[in-house]
DNA sequence: TATTTACTTGAATGATTATTCAAATTAAAA
DNA sequence: TTTTAATTTGAATAATCATTCAAGTAAATA
């Protein structure tokens, strides 16, 4: 018997690259050959259909995401600072040239209307990062505080993947967090540190 | 010569549900057939093509949009009260269990990804939204304040416009709006009243 | 009423879609 | 080495896609 021939997390990353930009509809399987460099066949053994191979993507990433916000909270001085410091992390994807929202968010705008499981997959990891962020507040204030805030971060932070498809959205997006979320140890002065990029 | 035997605006509102259901990519033409009863033929001789079908159909949905808010902060009591009123609405819609977002947001996030000059006409009029609640606040506040409040609450309606995907958002969503916008009028206990809906 | 122009019709076009499968190839197991 | 099973190949399938167009119909104008 032969064994597979490919690094099947390398395909995976090649195709979540595919679906996170065009989406599931706007992705065809003609393009994840093309990708992929594998022939239809070898896909299709592989990985069943266009929308298991969807979702291992979607897995994978949403697994990632995860992972990556328990060790910034992990690694942080405070709670409040490992916020910020993911926080900062979104204005800064946001503001990149090749800004491209959350996987997970555009899953879930994209199939909700379509009935697909796909979408209530999406929720529900959006659902686990609101459930991880109220654990690690109630740390340091009481289960309703933690409850609202941590509600309140995800409605900023699915802000922050939508308001960033605006022009020249940094600066705005630093300023209104502040106005937000004032809870938040956020270090001082955002709009001077930021022109000073464009000086030196 | 005869004239149009249908009813412009009814199409386009038909149109509308189509899309912002189901997307650009996820709607076909032939469904766009279906739900308005034109043939394909009277279609493209209207309308021109599938973009500039969907293009009508977005400048319209934008429109009724802009003018809604103005309606809303304009017949308020104070512009505090009129953003407050607004954001409810979204509130309800976030809360309906036939939610579908904001087809301005929804087609941002689709076609974002592909060079299609449709992402920046939709950016373009949320941006306008954003001018349109500055202008506002700048009767109640100086230059600075009304600025960063407004993308604050473009970052909370954004905000909203994803999470009423989650589960039984509608109260998590009304706490979650009085921590992040703590400066607006809100009227006193959400929660009670939102309880007293599951007894009676 | 006759003519002209605006609009409708719907079958047809060729491209693209997701998916399949018999045959060939590979490498582990015997 | 031979057998066996896992994997690859890539052309083929049938459905669906956006769009076209020659022919037909309707109504405003002359």
């Amino acid at each position: 018997m032969a064994k597979a021939q490919f690094n099947r997390e390398e395909i995976i990353y090649k195709v979540t690259e595919l679906f996170w930009n065009h989406g599931y509809s706007g992705s065809s399987m003609q393009q994840v050959v093309k990708v992929t460099g594998l022939k239809p066949g070898s896909i299709y053994y592989s990985f069943g259909n266009k929308e298991a191979l969807f979702k291992e993507a979607l897995e994978n990433y949403a697994q990632k995401r995860l992972m990556r916000i328990r060790r910034t909270l992990d690694g942080a001085s405070s709670v409040g600072k490992g916020i910020c410091h993911h926080l900062d992390r979104l204005v800064n994807d946001a503001a990149a040239h090749d800004f491209r929202s959350c996987f997970l968010v555009k899953t879930q705008l994209e199939l909700a209307g379509e009935g697909n499981e796909l979408y209530a997959h999406a929720a529900a990891k959006l659902a686990e990062m609101e459930a991880l962020f109220q654990q690690y507040l109630e740390r340091e204030y009481d289960l309703e505080l933690s409850q609202s805030r941590a509600t309140s971060i995800m409605l900023h932070s699915f802000g922050l993947r939508v308001y960033g498809y605006q022009k020249n959205p940094e600066k705005r997006m630093r300023l209104a967090l502040r106005q937000g979320l004032p809870w938040l140890p956020w270090d001082e002065k955002v709009v001077e540190s930021k022109e000073l990029k464009f000086r030196g």
